[in-house]
DNA sequence: CTTGACATTCCAACAGTGGGAAGGTTTAGC
DNA sequence: GCTAAACCTTCCCACTGTTGGAATGTCAAG
């Protein structure tokens, strides 16, 4: 089977299945003479299983476990379990921090006319207007208590849950 | 006021100040005559708006079109309002995605016993042991009724999302 | 033999952000 | 006046996944 086959038998894209071999989360396939890559029925199967994976949102990383985990006959269901436990509260964490945004913005919407005027409670938030105190320095010192900082931090980190 | 200084005042980093400068969300700064980047209180007022923003998860580019109406004492609130929508739109496709991915895996962990033995419904899962009919098409053919399509774009979309 | 549908590799881009190197400046202390 | 720390500058790389394209090679059908 050539790499087109078994990307619409598993629902992987070609590229995506030259990008997993490339950083290891696959073994590499054989090849060919003509230097095409082979895949069997069984390689098939593991790429619905990253798949599968992927659309349950887990990163390479945990997916790259579960693959071992799910190869080894010896395995503890509970080493499963708490990669899933693991990024279930990932998701939750990223669930909170959207609804957050989602709460605020809607407020500020709700509280927007929305019309040919000029005058606009979102860009007065963005602006700072109903920041807590106007002293210079609010932005660092601000009473935001952790919660611009995590904002922060969880971004990048967030953003890297997938 | 130098970089340094802005970056205390504003909440973003310097570094991020350069990159927002270089892709051109804000007006390249003035140069000193030893090449230092000055901000005037108007500049850190902008970076906090940024800064605010981002904190509500508005893209880069949502950003760019706030800050346009921002400084235009000529928008139309309804504008803005439309901006936030298209945010809070987007933020609730994604807050839904990740929350059928928690259900799933909360269903999955649920079945499964977490103890030292190797059977594991999550495993299964993964697998495809659960799935509609064992055709061989059925990754791509499959019923997942543009769930599985809108998730592979939406993936690529949503982690643009912000 | 040509054409089209494959395959290959390599390179770039997206969104943001952090990290660091290699170099120039300024400032404070001595 | 010298030195060290704390700045600043630019540039490149990394991350997460995924897609796109270019340049090139191969195979099958007409």
């Amino acid at each position: 089977m050539n790499i087109g086959q078994a990307s619409k038998a598993s629902g992987v894209s070609a590229k995506m299945i030259r990008y997993y071999e490339r950083i290891g989360l696959i073994a590499p396939a054989a090849r060919e003479t003509n230097g095409y890559r082979v895949y069997t029925d069984a390689d098939v199967h593991t790429l619905r299983f990253i798949r599968r994976a992927r659309d349950l949102g887990f990163s390479i990383a945990q997916i790259g476990r579960l693959v071992s985990l799910w190869r080894d006959p010896k395995r503890s269901s509970a080493d499963v379990k708490a990669i899933a436990a693991e990024h279930v509260a990932g998701l939750k964490r990223k669930i909170l921090e959207l609804q957050t945004m989602v709460a605020a913005l809607e407020d500020l919407a709700r509280r927007c006319h929305g019309d040919h005027r000029p005058e606009c409670p979102i860009l007065e938030d963005l602006e700072g207007i109903g920041a807590p105190a106007p002293e210079r320095e609010r932005a660092t010192e601000r009473a935001r208590p952790a919660a611009a900082g995590r904002a922060r931090t969880g971004r990048a980190a967030a953003g890297g849950l997938r």
